[in-house]
DNA sequence: AGTATGCCTGAGACTCAGTCTCAAATCAAG
DNA sequence: CTTGATTTGAGACTGAGTCTCAGGCATACT
């Protein structure tokens, strides 16, 4: 009945993921092999091998569930864009951090392992990959190709840095900046994803003094997208 | 006299570089062992470590002379940030794309390997931090720590696409194109970026009839960063 | 010329990640 | 208890990347 998830018991036995993330970060990743890191999580080397794919996977396994959380949370949604966006983030980053202890613990093998934080970048792919194709089916007609690769990219670094925040700040703190800066972000290219044409939509205008009505002409269609 | 870059002299001896381009693209990426490379190059297995660092380097090791020019490029603009971007990639491409049979080769060999096409986000990361950076240091006042993080995730992915087009299209319909999405995505962003602060600086704002102030004040607030 | 100095190359041994094969073990029924 | 399927472990094997050492090959010095 014990999932190999996350703390559920006080004491249980802690998952072979979490052992390898402190055993690698204790002894430093470069220095450790395969051997002595199956050793340290109680399988032998072909086991390792067969379960994790590699000794870099095996630092990111909880992503293979975050991202399968995200897909499905995007092909259900029925809000706007900009809220799906928002809580499909949320969501990853509570996965992500769902054990603090071992979250934090595989920052700190990140920070002192350039050849993982580089594997790091391929993974984050792959949620920029998802959002973009998420961004192309709800975009609104008229939304440019580059619209959806652009908005992705963008929500993905902003997430990453947010995660980044989260390792030196307190939990919620990071996290509800987060939901902040992307609605300020998906509203910069309203109406492609944000509030569909009319709606809810609220937009400020300020005319300088001496603007011109080409001035005025084509802040307004910016706005308008 | 004659240097190693691109396709000066008619019949100049391939580069290293290209003549591996050439060879893992008709060979195959993951069936060519580094000694045939090496051999194909006309060196011995312990000096193409020494020159390339690895066999998948070999591949991209023409973003190396693409990243420094950029570097130097953003170092001693003095266009608006806007410009400076639009002429910083498409510089960039240029780069990349001077010896146009190797790069579709190369292409090629992207398409078809996986593992370089991996390895190429982590390339590609690294004109993202550069962009990142440079954001960073000519900002307009009160723009937030995400501004430069989104905008330049979103810069390097629109470039990314152009890239990929040029494969299929030709030359100049793909970066003309790129310029004018690279505008149209920094105008998003104005005034953090754009036009400076005050100046030229037209904001438009149309309230939707059943408006809370609430609503009315964060979106001034959104707009004025 | 001859010689000394410093750099680049090639050869080969070595480590270790990742793959593959086969045999033992474990488990699920019947 | 037996049968059959899945999982595990042991060990051989391939190939990338590192390291060391010995031999060119140049330039500089006498």
């Amino acid at each position: 009945m014990t999932t190999s998830t996350a703390a559920s018991a006080p004491d249980a036995p802690a998952s072979p993921q979490a052992t390898a993330v402190r055993y690698l970060t204790e002894h430093g990743y470069e220095q450790t092999t395969t051997s002595s890191l199956a050793d340290a999580i109680g399988m032998s080397r072909s086991t390792f091998f067969r379960r994790f794919g590699s000794k870099e996977d095996v630092v990111f396994a909880d992503h293979d569930l975050a991202l399968s959380q995200l897909q499905e949370q995007l092909d259900t949604s029925d809000l706007t864009a900009s809220e799906t966006i928002a809580r499909g983030t949320l969501e990853v980053s509570r996965v992500l951090t769902r054990d603090p202890v071992t979250a934090r613990m595989r920052a700190q093998l990140l920070r002192s392992t350039p050849l993982l934080r580089e594997r790091e970048l391929v993974i984050t792919h792959r949620y920029e990959r998802m959002f973009q194709r998420y961004l192309a089916r709800v975009a609104a007609p008229g939304t440019p190709d580059w619209g959806p690769i652009a908005v992705a990219a963008a929500v993905v670094a902003v997430h990453n840095a947010a995660l980044r925040r989260w390792m030196k700040l307190g939990d919620d703190h990071a996290f509800g900046g987060l939901t902040r800066e992307l609605t300020a972000l998906l509203a910069k290219f309203a109406p492609w994803f944000g509030g569909e044409a009319g709606a809810s939509r609220v937009v400020v205008a300020a005319f300088e003094a001496g603007a011109s009505p080409d001035d005025v002409l084509r802040a307004i269609t910016d706005q308008l997208g």
